[in-house]
DNA sequence: CCAAAAGTGTTCCGTCTACACCCATGG
DNA sequence: CCATGGGTGTAGACGGAACACTTTTGG
């Protein structure tokens, strides 16, 4: 247990930001074609390296800043990547974040400013390095989460129909869900609180709108789905 | 998206073992305190760091081989810590790794060599840096998987009694469970396989001894207790 | 002979699942 | 008027939880 600093040798550390998005009953990733080398023109998660004077959770939430313009997102690590090749450049670990935002708080201008787009994520293509694994590793997180913590939340609007919230718990999860059990489920949980508001946009009936209530959650902090 | 390895700072990167063990009942840790400044004197996880020609995962096997001399352990990474100034003296960033061993299996003499001892989970000492947090989330993590993933063998002898291994579940979960109930799920599960063997040791009546059987388990990788 | 741990089934209750039809409206 | 998505209830199956007594044997 006698270890000095000097006798070990320093590395680059980066994190890299697996951005989640829903639109048009599909789940979505953030991706963009590297224009460095090495890996130039391969498609690549977006990151960045972490500076001296910042933790990691401020690296993650500035590369997710520097892209979308978005504060106080939800991001949770996903885990350190340190194979030792992993970077054909440099010797480089990351640490991947995962995000959750609302496309519609997105700014499309800023799609082309940083060259990236939004990819569904059954058409995902072979990406830079080893970030398919990072992307495999967050949706396990994700699908394993989603039905334990409120995170579908995120990728609505503040307002949204349980149609929509259904199709993202779909999405995520890859399998369909029946309306009438779902419906029932979220009828039992008090802080998910019906508005009077109702949404003519994508039905002509029109659907009510719904608000999830954080700081009822928040109160006691129990969510089964 | 433009970023060059040589505008941006390096640190060094270690990785901490949060090593669990099983004994009379009771979840124990393996703790250290440390010799070395900063924060000599406190208690420890035992770290290392990561060196230039080994993946983050080698680095944690190879410390814990280190510590006790065992190889082909179960090992799982926690997550990184990277607070700026999680370290006092440099800034290093560290990865946990959590690791299940049988205490059987570990060379009483190597906890005098190594300066560390088997501390009960529920008497967890302050930590130095940030390593109570780290203890925490392995904690969390453990709980989480016990339940679906067949973890809790890692904590036995290869032969084992049904009691025991609810002992397991019960130190882990921090509750009592019922032992008919748990005997019966047990009993639906064919790759825990009962021998025909008897631990006369902890009973005067004689317990069956059980087996886990990983071959069969990995034909059909399916877990729940 | 008694203390200590091993071993064994049944009932009840709540939860999850499957399932089909009417409603309101815009085009 | 009809196509589209919104909204609603019930019955049966299943799984989890509660619960107490008998057995064996070493000391």
């Amino acid at each position: 247990m006698t270890i000095y600093y000097n006798e070990h040798s320093k590395v680059f550390v980066s994190v890299d930001c697996i951005i989640f998005g829903f639109e048009d009953k599909k789940l979505k990733l953030l991706l963009g074609k590297r224009n460095m080398d090495p890996g130039r023109g391969e498609w690549s998660l977006y990151g960045g390296f972490v500076e001296e004077d910042e933790s990691l959770d401020d690296a993650a939430n500035r590369v997710l800043y520097q892209l979308t313009g978005l504060k106080d997102i939800y991001m949770k690590q996903v885990g350190a990547f340190g194979a030792v090749d992993r970077d054909p450049g440099e010797r480089v670990i990351s640490i991947a974040y995962c995000a959750l935002i609302n496309v519609k708080d997105y700014d499309k201008h800023l799609l082309e400013e940083h060259e990236v787009e939004w990819v569904n994520l059954e058409d995902m293509p072979k990406l830079y390095s080893d970030h398919n694994d990072m992307v495999k590793k967050a949706i396990t997180l994700l699908r394993r989460r989603i039905s334990s913590e409120p995170l579908s939340f995120n990728l609505l609007p503040d307002l949204f129909t349980l149609t929509q919230l259904q199709h993202v718990y779909e999405a995520i999860l890859g399998e369909a869900i029946d309306k009438r059990n779902f419906r029932k489920r979220i009828k039992a949980i008090e802080y998910i609180e019906k508005t009077d508001l109702i949404d003519k946009v994508t039905s002509k009936r029109g659907a009510a709108l719904y608000r999830f209530n954080k700081e009822a959650y928040l109160e006691d902090s129990i969510f089964k789905l």
